[in-house]
DNA sequence: GCGACAG
DNA sequence: ATCTTGTCGC
């Protein structure tokens, strides 16, 4: 199995990783309204570590948007690019993930990513990244409130609160099941705040995650066992 | 200065 | 994210 090597230039600090942020958060796109609920495909995309063996593995999984069927899965393993730094998430992430992302042959449609889009420190999280970097409508559905806040949303499936960053509104704490945590959804790139609560409802029929990051997640985990098992390190 | 902090 | 046993429940 080929491992994928950290791009020429990739940040090599803080500092770097910031500028780089900064120069894709010009060409971020927001007030669009996004693909309509059930229309085309959605795509899910998770990664899972091992830091003794600095690998990162990632899936791409497309799901049909109306039946939440697979439909292609695809994953990549490389090597850890980045150290976990709060607000600095993609830069450990992506390199692996656009690996995954293109073996795809299918259209992967509305990007589904677990973490943040514009709820983030700078207005410019993991959804928001690769939403750039691909051109494509990108949310982020994330399992943690990360440093924002909000209050509880009603305890009914649907019902959902503002999230709350500096005094303004960057996402929502959303009930996707009946008396279980929300999910904390946040746009990513070309889809709308209404839009994204309403896609991650139809993507969570009954469990509290999407099928999307559920599938990525279960199958980027696959793929670091068998990356481990399959190598002599 | 200290603590908190998506995954 | 990951380290980790059993256990309650659909």
């Amino acid at each position: 199995m080929t491992i994928i090597e950290i791009p020429e230039g990739w940040p090599a600090d803080e500092d770097a990783a910031l500028a780089v942020q900064q120069e894709l958060r010009g060409r971020l796109v927001l007030g669009e309204e996004g693909p309509g609920v059930g229309e085309g495909n959605v795509t899910g995309v998770d990664v899972a570590y091992d830091d003794e063996r600095d690998l990162v593995a990632a899936a791409a999984v497309v799901l049909d948007g109306r039946s939440l069927e697979v439909v292609e899965e695809a994953t990549a393993v490389g090597r850890v690019s980045f150290p976990y730094v709060p607000g600095l998430l993609a830069f450990r992430e992506v390199p692996t993930v656009l690996a995954a992302l293109g073996r795809l042959s299918a259209d992967p449609g509305l990007l589904v990513c677990d973490g943040y889009g514009i709820a983030h420190p700078r207005r410019f999280g993991l959804a928001s990244h690769l939403g750039v970097l691909t051109d494509r409508p990108a949310i982020g559905v994330a399992k943690n409130p990360f440093t924002f806040t909000y209050e509880q949303p009603g305890a009914s499936r649907g019902e959902f609160s503002p999230l709350v960053a500096d005094g303004e509104t960057v996402g929502r704490a959303l009930r996707t099941r009946a008396g279980v945590k929300p999910v904390f959804v946040s746009v990513g790139h070309r889809v709308s705040l209404d839009r994204a609560c309403a896609l991650t409802l139809h993507l969570s029929p009954r469990f509290r995650l999407p099928e999307t990051t559920r599938h990525a997640d279960a199958l980027c985990r696959r793929a670091l066992r068998d990356a481990l098992s399959t190598r002599t390190l």
